[in-house]
RNA sequence: UGGGACGUCGUCAAGCGGUAAGACACUAGAUUUUGAUUCUAGCAUUCGCAGGUUCGAUCCCUGCCGUCCCAGCCA
């Protein structure tokens, strides 16, 4: 018995519920992204949810693009909805699908209305359709065109789909009740004339279906029996329902709406985003900054870690906003159990030991993992010179600071016990180099005194290290429900172009999350590499001396 | 002053008439060759408010208050 994808909430209930009383024998849902823009966290809850109804269940996915509004959808967005959909690690059922596959069954149920005196053509301008439609508080009236016979309209549908009139002279609305209090019901359009090229059907046809009427269709067509959705669309369910309820067909689909994924510090909207690609702001849609599922990725999110922050993000009907830290938490669990570590130093700062040998070094061996033996030991150059955390010296230090200052000892990880005898500065008093002596007796990091040092850093060897860039992140905002441009965070991105790494990783670090120890999870990134290996710092570790210090 | 939905710890959230799970965050302490991990303890006498039903209500009823969504020929 393998795991739950989706944690119990109200919408298992209901499935449940269906599969006990016997209306269903099997689950059956889809993901129906529209292909005009990239996927991002808010997706990713809806992905786990459909696809992992569907496995928990053991029943189908389909992965649907509604691909009703030409003008703006692509083909290179539904090829990169669909890599982040495997990457995430679902599979749909068979072949992908697309509400355009079902154009010409559309096209007929319209006219199933039609004849039925349910759908009507309207000639009235957009401006008139609107004034018409009323508000909140007003109710609308009827279009003069609501009463003309089936013929005459059905009629005009043939000359719309036949090309006969311009874009926007007249549209096909469903006769439903203008006086509703839900505006959805308001003699809804269905069909649009629009002269554009459609990524699936090119020009075949001028007029398209809307959102309303074709997907509780291609729903039905496809048999879905779960039809998921966000909040938003509560209000669109009567219409959903009516529209099933007044043609021929077999199936009716259950609308059911959850709360979507809101994220502390986090936009989702697809224009603001785009803004921040378009302004530059960030380095493109998987800028390892974005929400988006490719900027995860280029990050160095796991996607089972992902989906583990999908599963607690939990599924109700109250609109939610959940802490960044969460999403952290999830990553830097896994990442805790399956990154090897290795040492790599962000702000080197050089290290001389007086009593050490010139021109000797030695190997010491260090482990991969410090919990789990499986991960082995590694070999790594030790010598004279060495390069430290800027940050592990600090001139005059109280007892409360483990790491260097004037005379303290401190273990350099798995080597020896070194001891601070002075500093160098530079004409401007800034440390440039520490002279330190070292224990020769202490070699792996522990003395035959037993003595206790308290504090342990890491290090690389100078003569051996690598060059590396490194990126640090931070939030993209300032603000926990940002609005817009105005509440970027200044400092999201930090480059340190003079990093150090042991040596020996480089060529092995293709797709492999590491632990650089007490620095945090880091992820090589070759999308605009030039000579010199970058390594993105997928989140930090946790830093109770951070937080100390800032009391 | 139309329609729909929702209100339980800082943030999510379980609870489905029997006397407030869990997670993240936070706070203290222990262990530690990562100030990491791990561990231990603390963290809502109270469930938007007010009435009512009941031996008993976060769960049922009534009223009120508050929040969110809807007026694209977008999805």
């Amino acid at each position: 018995m393998t795991e739950k994808n989706v944690s119990e909430n109200f919408i298992t209930q209901i499935i449940d519920a269906d599969l006990a009383s016997g209306k269903h024998a099997q689950v059956h849902t889809r993901f129906p992204p529209e292909p005009n823009g990239f996927l991002h966290v808010g997706h990713v809850k809806s992905i786990c949810l459909n696809f992992g109804l569907a496995e928990d269940y053991q029943g189908q996915c389909n992965l649907r693009f509604d691909d009703t509004n030409p003008d703006k959808e692509s083909v290179e967005y539904a090829q990169a909805i669909q890599k982040d959909v495997e990457w995430l690690g679902f599979k749909w059922s068979d072949k992908v699908l697309y509400t355009s596959d079902n154009f010409d069954q559309l096209y007929g149920y319209a006219e199933e209305l039609i004849n039925k005196g349910l759908a009507f053509v309207d000639e009235q301008s957009p401006e008139q359709i609107r004034e018409t439609r009323g508000d909140f508080t007003t109710p609308g009236t009827n279009s003069p065109f609501r009463d003309r016979p089936s013929e005459e309209s059905l009629d005009f549908f043939r000359r719309m789909r036949a090309g006969e009139f311009a874009d926007g002279a007249m549209v096909l609305r469903a006769k439903i009740d203008m006086q509703s209090g839900n505006l959805n019901m308001r003699d809804p359009i269905i069909y649009r004339i629009k002269r554009q090229h459609h990524i699936r059907t090119g020009d075949k046809w001028c007029i398209y279906p809307m959102y309303d009427f074709s997907h509780c269709i291609s729903d039905a067509l496809e048999g879905i029996t779960h039809s998921v959705c966000t909040l938003e669309f509560a209000d669109h369910k009567p219409l959903y329902d009516w529209v099933l309820d007044n043609i021929t067909i077999d199936c009716h689909p259950q609308q059911i709406e959850f709360n979507r994924l809101n994220q502390t510090f986090t936009i989702t909207s697809k224009r603001k985003l785009n803004e921040l690609v378009e302004q530059g702001v960030v380095d493109g849609w998987d800028d390892p900054r974005m929400p988006t599922v490719s900027g995860m990725r280029r990050r160095g999110y796991t996607p089972t870690s992902i989906r583990e922050y999908a599963k607690k993000s939990t599924v109700t009907k109250k609109p939610s906003i959940i802490p960044m830290s969460m999403l952290e938490d999830c990553v830097r669990q896994e990442l805790n159990a399956s990154s090897p570590r290795i040492m790599g130093v962000l702000n080197p700062l050089k290290l001389v030991i007086e009593n050490y040998p010139e021109g000797q070094s030695e190997m010491i061996t260090a482990k991969n993992h410090p919990m789990d033996e499986s991960f082995g030991t590694r070999e790594l150059p030790f010598g004279r010179e060495l390069y430290i955390e800027a940050d592990d010296y600090k001139e005059g230090a109280n007892r409360k600071f483990f790491r260097f200052t004037e005379g303290r000892e401190v273990r350099l990880r798995y080597a020896y016990y070194l001891t601070c005898q002075r500093a160098i500065k530079d004409e401007n008093g800034n440390v440039i180099e520490l002279r330190c002596t070292y224990d020769p007796e202490t070699k792996g990091g522990s003395s035959p005194d037993g003595r206790k040092v308290k504090g342990t850093i890491h290090w690389v060897s100078a003569q051996h290290a690598d060059d590396v860039e490194l990126r640090l992140y931070d939030r993209l905002f300032n603000v926990v429900s940002p609005k817009g441009m105005d509440d970027l965070n200044p400092e999201s991105l930090l480059v340190l172009n003079n990093a150090k790494l042991e040596p020996g990783i480089i060529e092995h670090s293709n797709d492999v999350q590491y632990q650089f120890e007490r620095m945090g999870y880091f992820y090589r990134d070759k999308t605009h590499e030039t000579d010199k290996p970058i390594f993105n710092r997928i989140v930090n570790l946790r830093d109770s001396w951070a937080k100390q210090e800032q009391q």
